[in-house]
RNA sequence: GGAUGGGUAUGCCUAGCGGCGAGGGCAGCGGACUGUAAAUCCGUCACAGAGAAACACCGCAGGUUCGAUUCCUGCCCCAUCCA
């Protein structure tokens, strides 16, 4: 470990409250990129990842080796196990946390990962209401099971009609949640989404999306699934369900796990859980490129304007600099 | 050469068995998203058009019919089987 050298001040940077945001669909190539702006930057890692907080977890979730770390603290990695259940407010409490700490070694935390949500969750601050009673969701969704999805959609529309009128009838998790926001905070989700949505971020920073050209995104995701299989996907979840772990779990919901799993029960066979997992995994990109296209201030880091990845990460250092850096060692 | 089954819209699979300007699924594309977010959900997907006017390759060409994607004939492809 050699990241101990600070060259900003601990003070400012709490003032300040630097802070670099490095994102893009999936399999773009955040990792490799993320890991030399770190060092270039003084910069330590948190992931913004549901999914390589699970331990156990490598392969599927195309989580950073510690040879591939180079030195780099990473954090809100591997911190749970697949049983557990991990949300964006936990994660957001984890991430803060980890950003003071940065900050108090003198570096500049660097978010990176996928999922957009959770990105948004720290960067604007979101508040989260205090909720512990779960039973209020099981409730629900016993009801959505009994009475379906038109009932409670209907009930929504009585406490909440902002919410019902933008929720589709047919989205039952989100039906549910804004009902359970109702029934545990005593007033409408609608009315708590509008302030937080005023918020102003906290952070002096940089949103940075890399892409590149569809068809070749779509082409290095169909590579990277056939080496997951070559590097024991199959072999890893067998593990994770020897551990007793099942479909129902949050854990088991990212891509890869679930399909193997069914392919593990015997309900499709290795090759067609294969595709599955290549065409979810297109799809899950286009659906975290249209959230980034909808947040607000991001800059938008093509590959292919770069002649290769020194380029592009001379780009994002130079950019880092003009925007970020020379604020902080300024007098 | 013979037998059988097929060819459905800019990609793929499939419904259709006389009123179809043609139903569904997939892929693709677009979108939503504030405690499951790698989740959940929505839209679009031949051309034309809010009009009684005109305009259409349901393999191709004819025929029957008021009317054919649907029936008949010939031809061209494809698949499997028999030679």
């Amino acid at each position: 470990m050699n990241f101990q050298n600070q060259i900003y001040d601990t003070e400012k940077l709490h003032k300040l409250r630097p802070l670099v945001v490095l994102t893009g669909p999936t399999a773009v190539g955040k990792t490799a990129v993320s890991v030399a702006f770190a060092k270039a930057i003084r910069g330590e890692i948190i992931s913004a990842d549901s999914m390589q907080v699970y331990r156990g977890m490598d392969i599927g979730s195309a989580k950073i080796r510690k040879d591939e770390m180079d030195g780099v603290p990473h954090h809100l990695l591997d911190i749970l196990e697949p049983e557990e259940i991990f949300n964006v407010m936990l994660f957001q409490q984890l991430a803060k946390k980890a950003i003071e700490e940065i900050y108090d070694r003198g570096h500049i935390p660097i978010l990176t990962g996928g999922t957009g949500f959770y990105i948004q969750s720290v960067l604007y601050d979101i508040s989260f209401t205090e909720e512990t009673d779960t039973s209020v969701r099981e409730q629900l969704e016993q009801e959505a099971i009994q009475k379906g999805v038109e009932y409670l959609h209907a009930e929504l529309a009585k406490v909440d009609p902002v919410t019902a009128e933008n929720i589709h009838a047919n989205n039952v998790k989100r039906i549910i949640r804004a009902l359970e926001f109702y029934k545990l905070n005593g007033y409408p989700l609608s009315q708590h989404n509008e302030t937080e949505r005023q918020k102003e971020s906290p952070y002096l920073f940089r949103y940075y999306v890399l892409n590149e050209p569809r068809d070749v995104l779509y082409g290095r995701i169909e590579k990277r699934v056939d080496q997951m299989l070559a590097d024991g996907l199959v072999s890893e979840v067998e593990a994770l369900k020897e551990k007793g772990c099942t479909r129902d779990m949050v854990s088991m919901q990212g891509l890869g796990y679930k399909e193997i799993l069914d392919y593990l029960a015997g309900i499709c066979t290795l090759e067609e859980a294969v595709e599955t997992i290549k065409k979810e995994t297109r799809h899950f990109a286009k659906r975290q490129l249209t959230w980034f296209r909808r947040e607000k201030e991001v800059s938008w880091v093509e590959k292919n304007d770069f002649a290769n990845t020194e380029a592009l990460l001379a780009f994002l250092i130079a950019d880092f600099k003009k925007h970020i850096e020379t604020k902080l060692i300024e007098k």
